[in-house]
DNA sequence: CGCTCATATGAGCACCTCTTCACACGCACG
DNA sequence: CGTGCGTGTGAAGAGGTGCTCATATGAGCG
């Protein structure tokens, strides 16, 4: 039973070989949720910020990025959850920071890829 | 009335720095727009195997990613959509291939990224 | 010509995400 | 040492996203 339901194929060699070349589970599993993190237009905000301000603490950050305090501090949760930001504490104080440089490689990318071509929207 | 309603605000200079360097909101949008297509595992294991296989009709495509031929095909309308992939008619065959090299950098890029450091989730 | 196959599309539904609101916590400062 | 301020967190609601199922379209084939 290899034609279970619905299963046509049309070139089982090449359909071998590209199953056999895609990445294992987890890479895309964490690939999806590295790219997640970028897909907020509110995290773009605080991590376009970081790169230009270098550390700021979480009230600077929201006044920047036009976010009520609380949404930032949600958003700079999950960035640190996933190793994205670094916090260092003062007193009451907490200043976030970006833990590699790999976000502003990324963020670059996408941003040349975005204003060069804008990625229309039609049929 | 800079000091509205909550907004608290350490470093004033900084914060109106950092607001002047933000990229327009219509690039942060669309910066989102482009990682949120790379932020789905479904569409991200058809794009790995369109950068293996180089051209795949919806079928292989499907038994390849081991998702639906409409599952396959409602993803491949979005990429479709934002220049992500581009699609060639032979009968009644759809051979889809990729529209452009960004996204093999950007899918290195994370690749990279993702593999080298698991992004853990701890506190 | 009518039937089937490959793909496309629409509706509906389950899930996940982001925001706000309310409150807890710790540190500074009087 | 109590009060205020900066921050963190949980619950809840609105909205978006991606799946499946059912059906449409159009090309090949008998």
């Amino acid at each position: 039973m290899s034609t279970s339901s619905h299963a046509r194929v049309v070139d089982a060699d090449r359909v071998s070989a590209v199953m056999a070349s895609l990445p294992p589970e987890p890479a895309i599993e964490g690939l999806a949720q590295v790219f997640g993190l970028l897909s907020d237009p509110g995290r773009l905000r605080l991590m376009a910020a970081l790169l230009e301000g270098g550390e700021m603490c979480v009230c600077d950050l929201a006044a920047a990025c036009g976010q009520s305090e609380s949404a930032v501090s949600h958003a700079l949760r999950l960035l640190r959850l996933n190793r994205v930001v670094k916090v260092r504490r003062s007193g009451r104080m907490a200043y976030y920071r970006l833990a590699d440089s790999h976000v502003r490689m990324l963020f670059d990318l996408g941003l040349a890829h975005v204003t060069h071509d804008e990625a229309g929207s039609r049929d």
